[in-house]
DNA sequence: CATGAATGAGACTTCATTCAT
DNA sequence: AATGAATGAAGTCTCATTCAT
């Protein structure tokens, strides 16, 4: 109506960043209340309390507990691919040295970094349809990129012929629900077995399932 | 020493009769409604409706939704054990014939045939300490058994060294949360590969794992 | 319709003496239930459970948990009677000594022996009406024999002119809460008091109020 | 520190004052079920139904029951206090004119205007360990008041020497019974008897107690 | 007489979500 | 953009009482 409404600049600016540095607030504390009480357990209250944050403002940022915790998932997730898997399926698929291994224990890493919000995660996706998809998704992300390499592989000769898909399958599973268990069962706890003896472990199957 | 100790058995056999199936009808009912519904969102109401069974019967036979869930699982695990594990160790370890892919194969199939109660299961561990502790209990019958089998087979020759503890930790993973994977999660579709890729893959790793 | 029915002596005699053994059975039970637990707290579970005595049996011989508890506190109130006013209003007024002291010390007595009863007296008293009733019944016995005393004593020239009914209820109220509040709420905590000096106190004021 | 904190006053004033008024009418709302109902009796359904709020407005104010019931009883037994024993206990011990029947008189006045809440309080003591606790609390200072008036009034030489602690509690225990028996139980009922006779023979007993 | 399985009403409490300011 | 008061649905569990054997 006014003239206000057309200089959107040096105002907006501020509003936005203020914005910006809520959402940021909000999402900060829904983390630490994931990690501390799990997914159902959580509530908005939890949240906007630690957050500092008047209830309301929660639902201007996100649609619902749902939606928070897609993007705090999201969020790990692709650390979790940056850090282990990643630089793993970068690499030339002849190269000498086996990679599995530091692939293996960047994955027991991450997870061990993240305990609560693991046990959140399987809470959450058990709990919520959007969130399953959304992890199955991101999940998909891991075992697609672990049966191209066993393509890889299988053309230079480095792996015997496989059922791609089974293997990768089953091999993720077998590296996700040991680290899950870790943390969320502490079965076998990470503590008394220690990352080496996981990692050694885990990556001797692994290799032995592929390898001529 | 009240006086009802004189004539204890027509009435009494009938009443303890009449009681049984009230109880046998609970469960029978509960386990569907956990089955379609999973654990958290069942409820007790849901439960005696479909037992068709007054609200309060259902506090006559079980404490609360832990409590039946508890009975059921139980159940279940136990035709797990019995039908997957149990034939497996029972075997000597020189067996000529590898019987890793019938206890494979047999474990998929009870999952198989369960689909929405491993779900539940996994939701109920989750949410309730006191299954937890259960489950983890039950579970742990698997990886003993393995982890003493493994010990079994270094002995006779048969598999060479292992870090037995985590090599069954490892190995029990895999094939449990392929199994999960495919019946909460469809993923990958049990339907789409087929019993028989998955046991071979499956086994075939577990094999491999052990093998000199 | 047969001759049965003609000759009810010897098994009948039976009978009732077992049902007079059932009943009181419960009747113990009831008491050592409301002891512990008080009046709202207690529950006809708890009580034929402690009888050792089915659910239902208990209806056979109280219409509810109101209606035991009435026979029970008339007992109580009974014994009261008998043990403090009665012997005190049975003598005569000119008695050269002062037998209040007497017939509080054995009301106090009497309280402290039952304690568990008159928190679940004054409970029930306000939660139904029926024993409402009762028990205003039950201490109207008190009052208006104190009363007619207060009369005896005028007449007798050993108390001055007093307003006796409103006195009557004065002292009465005075004791009965002393009472109540010594065992129900231990204040003042008896055990730190101790009788003699509560006695010499309650009697020193009832004294006081009614002599010339 | 969150973004809240720049202007306060508009309309954080009237949110102030409309959560004060739903408080109130909860207050009211409550007060009203518990006077007309019991402690037992009422319910949250009650008195929010009665209030025009949502059933789960309730909670916004109180922690349950219990605690609005205690807010309500603190709030009476300070108006009880500040009426009865305050004016009283402030005057000198000395002073000429013996005030025992103004305190007296005051304080039955207070028990007669809240009736049904006298015996919700009976009730709620008998039942809430927390309620019983407060009210000890409060009941307390009556009598430890008294005990210390008690004291002056001996070391002035206006009351001969007492067991001060038990006198105070019995003539607390008569004056305080007379009062819940009077509007609790209606005996004697207080039409009949009238608020002076009352008066008269409770300071009467009182002075007689503790004089010369 | 005694039994004990079955009934079902009813109160409590929590929280995601909305919306007026 | 932020606030926070208000909403109301939903599920849990207990127990007095009945009644068919």
């Amino acid at each position: 109506m006014g003239a206000a409404s057309e200089e959107p600049t040096a105002v907006d600016g501020k509003r936005r960043q203020r914005a910006a540095a809520t959402k940021e607030q909000l999402l900060v504390a829904a983390r630490e209340v994931f990690e501390e009480r799990g997914y159902q357990a959580a509530t908005v209250g939890a949240i906007t309390k630690l957050a500092n944050t008047a209830h309301g403002t929660f639902y201007l940022y996100f649609k619902n507990k749902e939606d928070v915790f897609g993007e705090i998932i999201t969020e790990v997730v692709r650390e979790l691919y940056e850090r282990s898997l990643g630089p793993f399926v970068s690499l030339p698929p002849e190269g000498g040295v086996n990679r599995t291994p530091d692939a293996i224990r960047a994955l027991l890493t991450v997870f061990a970094e993240h305990r609560g919000l693991w046990r959140a995660l399987l809470e959450a996706v058990l709990q919520s349809a959007t969130i399953e998809q959304r992890w199955l998704d991101l999940r998909r992300t891991f075992t697609d990129r672990i049966m191209i390499r066993l393509g890889e592989l299988e053309a230079a000769g480095t792996a015997r012929p496989l059922d791609a898909e089974v293997v990768a399958h089953a091999l993720v599973a077998m590296v996700e629900w040991f680290a899950f268990a870790g943390c969320v069962f502490e079965e076998p706890d990470p503590a008394t077995i220690g990352i080496d003896r996981s990692t050694a472990v885990l990556a001797d199957i692994w290799t032995r399932a592929i390898s001529l």
